[in-house]
RNA sequence: CGGGCUGUAGCGCAGCUUGGUAGCGCGCUGCGUUCGGGACGCAGAGGUCCCGGGUUCAAAUCCCGGCAGCCCGACCA
């Protein structure tokens, strides 16, 4: 019997797909209120290897995790000017609580500079006390007109990096430091997406930041994601919370400050950068399961072996889950494809009599027989040259989809399914007005080399403009 | 928040036009046969027909109002 096609294919309705794979891998459902998510256990155990990837890198930069209230005066949003325009639309309020009504409403957070600022400000006295550099895993909400699953959600989980710097050149530093030490290292390396590193056009830059840095990654649909972003907020945070600090010369002085953060939208990043028509693709580094060793059937001699394999491959340090013969093996084999686990080891009573087994793998479906005492060094070394081979076709699938172009009709062309690259100049304000009409938005700017400008006042620079999530 | 489509068993849907006993496929439970790419037989369980109101002898069906989902826009991690 052949495999019949369990998700909607890609090429037939991408969003679609995308649902189907996120109910039928078990990833999430929605909650009963309007954008708001359950994520279910595979889609958070997906979650947990993101967080303990980019968590340990945070540290490496030398930032610790704290902890700020979810509930936030909202007498401290109108502290800053743009930020509380920015993001009063997307505000959940509360007005009532303890049966009664609220002198004053408390905003449910959308982000946490402006309490994070309350206590820097307390906290910073000397230049000794700075860098201040903090992290904190968070829900956060900010009411969604069109959510959709992992990508937008009314309430979502994130991480919000928040630190404060006695110079602009300082905090310009670590900031960039982070975006490509933390963001963009995990994810070429760990999520296996290339990214287009670059600064935000001033329209879509974080309301209250004096620059904002994305890493925007290509989907298979040839939309662009961001996937995560870091600000300069340079002294205006500071200002509208007294962030100072004495100098060594004992003058008193305005901290400069960067938040940054990263979100559950990178598990939709993920479905979207590397899904197929048979569901998940997981990259090996981050897959909560690398390997399955599956029982063809259940019979007790098959399942002993299984529980061998899987104790040697999780000796060489193998994530390793056993699927016991329950069922049908074809059934449990689409399974496993749909969740996107890299490698699939198959036991069978035919297998055993020669000492071999069956191994599939996902990115390629070529499947190979292999001999059981070679596993334990053949299974890692191939699932890091699958990691590496899906690095490899997102980027050349990313590239071919990127095309250069030198007027804005050609980019709104280019733009239909893909990126297009061209000169900002070419742009501008006015010129991203008539892209919009086309739900086409400026991704980043770049230097012609790619490499990441300082501010979107350089001359010469170039944009990378496409739809979007 | 605008425009379009849709809410009936866990999932996908029919039934609604023309009001009159709530159905199908998959899944689920039990038993048996199977098992190397979504197996088969038999028996079974499972429903506030999204919610509230209205019309009617009678509403899944007609009317009004909500809520929720999907797609397309404007806003955003």
């Amino acid at each position: 019997m052949a495999s019949q096609n369990v998700l909607t294919p890609q090429s037939e309705d991408f969003p679609r797909w995308y649902q189907d794979v996120v109910a039928k891998a078990e990833m999430a459902d929605n909650g009963p209120v309007r954008g708001t998510m359950v994520i279910r256990p595979y889609g958070y155990a997906i979650w947990e290897r993101i967080q303990a990837e980019i968590d340990a890198r945070i540290k490496e930069a030398g930032a610790q995790n704290a902890y700020f209230p979810l509930f936030i005066p909202e007498s401290y949003f109108s502290k800053e000017a743009q930020h509380i325009e920015g993001f009063s639309p997307e505000l959940a309020v509360v007005t009532h609580a303890g049966g009664e009504k609220l002198a004053e409403p408390i905003v449910v957070r959308p982000t946490s500079e402006t309490v994070i600022g309350e206590f820097m400000a307390k906290w910073i006295q000397s230049y000794r006390d700075l860098p201040l550099l903090l992290n904190q895993w968070a829900n956060v909400v900010r009411w969604e007109l069109r959510p959709r699953l992992f990508l937008r959600s009314s309430e979502f989980l994130w991480q919000e990096g928040h630190t404060a710097h006695a110079s602009y050149e300082d905090a310009s530093r670590y900031a960039r430091r982070i975006h490509t030490d933390v963001y963009n290292d995990f994810l070429e390396k760990v999520l296996a997406v290339p990214t287009f590193l670059g600064i935000k056009p001033a329209s879509e830059r974080f309301a209250g930041a004096i620059n904002s840095m994305t890493c925007e990654g290509m989907m298979r649909d040839g939309k662009a994601l961001q996937m995560a972003t870091s600000h300069e907020l340079g002294q205006n945070f500071a200002k509208a919370f007294d962030i100072y600090f004495q100098n060594e010369q004992g003058q008193a002085e305005l901290c400069h400050t960067t938040s940054w953060g990263a979100s559950t939208r990178l598990v939709g990043g993920l479905i979207m950068a590397h899904g197929d028509d048979r569901g998940l693709v997981l990259p090996p580094r981050l897959a909560p399961t690398q390997a399955v060793v599956v029982a063809v059937r259940d019979e007790p001699e098959v399942n002993e072996a299984c529980e061998r394999i899987a104790a040697q491959l999780k000796g060489a340090g193998v994530r390793v889950l056993v699927d016991k013969g329950r069922g049908s093996f074809g059934r449990r084999l689409t399974d496993w494809e749909i969740k996107g686990v890299p490698v699939r080891i198959e036991v069978g009573p035919r297998d055993l009599a020669q000492g071999v087994v069956a191994m599939a793998r996902r990115d390629s479906g070529a499947k190979v027989t292999l001999a059981i005492e070679s596993l334990a060094t053949q299974v890692p070394d191939l699932l890091e040259e699958i990691q590496g081979l899906m690095f490899e076709g997102a980027l050349s699938f990313r590239d071919g989809l990127t095309r250069d172009v030198s007027s804005i009709p050609e980019a709104v062309e280019a733009a239909q399914d893909g990126f297009a690259r061209l000169a900002w100049d070419l742009v501008g304000a006015e010129g991203e007005a008539v892209l919009r009409a086309d739900a086409i938005t400026v991704r980043c700017l770049q230097r012609a080399d790619g490499t990441m400008p300082v501010s979107d006042d350089e001359s010469g620079l170039i944009c990378i403009v496409s739809k979007s999530y």
